[in-house]
DNA sequence: TAATGCATTTTACTTTAATGAAAAGCATAA
DNA sequence: TTATGCTTTTCATTAAAGTAAAATGCATTA
């Protein structure tokens, strides 16, 4: 029996594809368009997975869903391009979130919100979320590599204290601390390049391409605020700005009204120029402007 | 059949106590020392199973332990309370660590020396310490939760790099950042009580007790930190200082060399003239001298 | 009133075999 | 040589029943 090639078409997937790949998929599309790649662009699988830490063959199966998607097509010998152009597309409506992600992001607003208690046993969540015990461990263990929960010396899970007005001092204390010596630090240096596709985010956010709402210009504000520390080439600097991140999203998680548009404005306007401040060689500058930005967000949410 | 009341006695413990009653009896006796108990005190189990955050039960049973060792006795009516002077005994000796303790400094041991690679699976360790897939588990989400290894993407888990001359460089540099700053501190308040127990503590290093070798040194270092890190009440800053010393710890159980004497003495003193500084409210003069400690710290260990 | 000792309930670990997914190997084509 | 596509091997998850240990409740006693 020959075969028709007119017809020749990917094989439809005959199970669901695996958590790590939808979320690879998804990690590999938002550097497509960070990076601005071109329609027709061809991709390398082994310098994707290695740039992601895993072998060859979720890569390839995270690239069958891009295909799947439409975004990618098969190249010209063999392989993969890019399909179309990637800048303008809503990547939760394309490629959904794992459906572990999601639960992830249920857990963490119902934690922020008080639905959940601080204290958690394991048989506890399974059949609040209808999930298996090895999903809630699974779970339970990126909360607490990211620095949200921690195991207990007996039973039980207890998620940190995430919105006590305590805290958020203390957060934002420390964050001036740690970000302003990184920006001073003697093994600082500029990364031009990284700077560069911060710079682009931001003005995204500024042409009003507010799309993705709160969650675009949150991803952003990490991204500045992790970037910049990155430059000090200090990694337990980065780790604990990264960290802090983590939680303040676990603090918006609970705050359901988004921040005022002009607000964010204002804040945008503030990164660039603290990174221009950066790139001109005036640190000293740029690290009061840093402390000063973020006094004002701390004052900001005192007000709320 | 009547009961023999002369010679009645705890009866013997019929399986291996837990891991759990192992680690607090140790904790619990620690706790006893540097509170400097008297002989014949009562000890009160729900205060110190909310004090250790468990149940009565495991204190209970560590005690037991406790009790086992000659340590603790019955007391006037009911209860439990101090037999023996504990100010010169040896912890290790009277009660050893719990099998998962040695493993967990074993194989800290291990990859610190090289023996154990820095990517590791899991099925990889089951046999190499003859211990089960939950052991092996629990092991390393240990690790991770004390930052020293984390899970990768697809298989596997990756110890972070300690030893490298790079990440040395680093933890001084965030140590100093981190530490001057929560001395100097608004927040910052001196606790006298906590104090005192530090500087007991190093007056017993100085006064030669150098027991338990240069891991009770360690001990001593890390307290201090830690506790001076703790006065500046952000938890975020000790969080860190925390975790660098485990950092630290990890890198210690590769030098096979013990510190030399001198430089103990000259670290303690250092110590409890920052102390003293800090006591006195002179945090500037304290924050001097403690960055010069870290300095100091970090040249001898770049010239070792 | 509060701590103790014991009993009960909850919680989580253990074990094993089977399944699913990632890593690694290899021949082939550019 | 290097990347691809496929195959093989290794690794980790799943599920369920049974067990160990921690958390909790309660009567008792100081």
């Amino acid at each position: 029996m020959q075969q028709d090639t007119d017809t020749k078409v990917r094989k439809p997937k005959v199970s669901e594809p695996s958590d790590l790949q939808r979320e690879l998929a998804r990690k590999v599309l938002a550097r497509l368009r960070s990076q601005e790649i071109a329609v027709g662009a061809r991709l390398s699988v082994p310098e994707l997975a290695s740039a992601f830490g895993v072998s060859r063959s979720p890569m390839s199966g995270a690239l069958g869903l891009l295909e799947d998607a439409g975004l990618l097509q098969p190249g010209s010998p063999r392989g993969l391009e890019v399909a179309t152009e990637l800048s303008d597309i809503d990547i939760d409506a394309v490629l959904p979130a794992s459906p572990l992600e999601l639960l992830y992001l249920r857990v963490m607003r119902d934690r922020a919100s008080g639905v959940l208690p601080q204290e958690v046993s394991e048989t506890e969540l399974m059949p609040r979320y209808d999930i298996t015990r090895g999903t809630v461990r699974k779970l339970l263990m990126r909360f607490s590599s990211e620095g949200l929960a921690r195991r207990q010396a007996g039973h039980g899970w207890r998620f940190v204290d995430t919105l006590d007005a305590g805290s958020e001092a203390e957060s934002y204390e420390i964050r001036q601390i740690v970000e302003c010596a990184a920006l001073l630090s003697p093994r600082f240096r500029f990364d031009s390049e990284r700077a560069a596709l911060i710079r682009r985010a931001h003005e995204r956010i500024l042409d009003g391409q507010f799309g993705g709402g709160g969650d675009a210009w949150f991803q952003v504000n990490a991204d500045f605020h992790e970037g910049l520390a990155s430059f000090s080439r200090n990694r337990f600097a980065v780790e604990l700005v990264r960290q802090q991140n983590s939680l303040r999203r676990m603090g918006e998680a609970a705050a359901f009204e988004e921040l005022p548009e002009e607000r964010i404005r204002r804040s945008c306007e503030e990164h660039l120029a603290i990174l221009d401040a950066a790139e001109a060689g005036d640190r000293d500058w740029a690290a009061a402007m840093l402390r000063r930005h973020l006094q004002g967000a701390a004052q900001f949410v005192a007000e709320t």
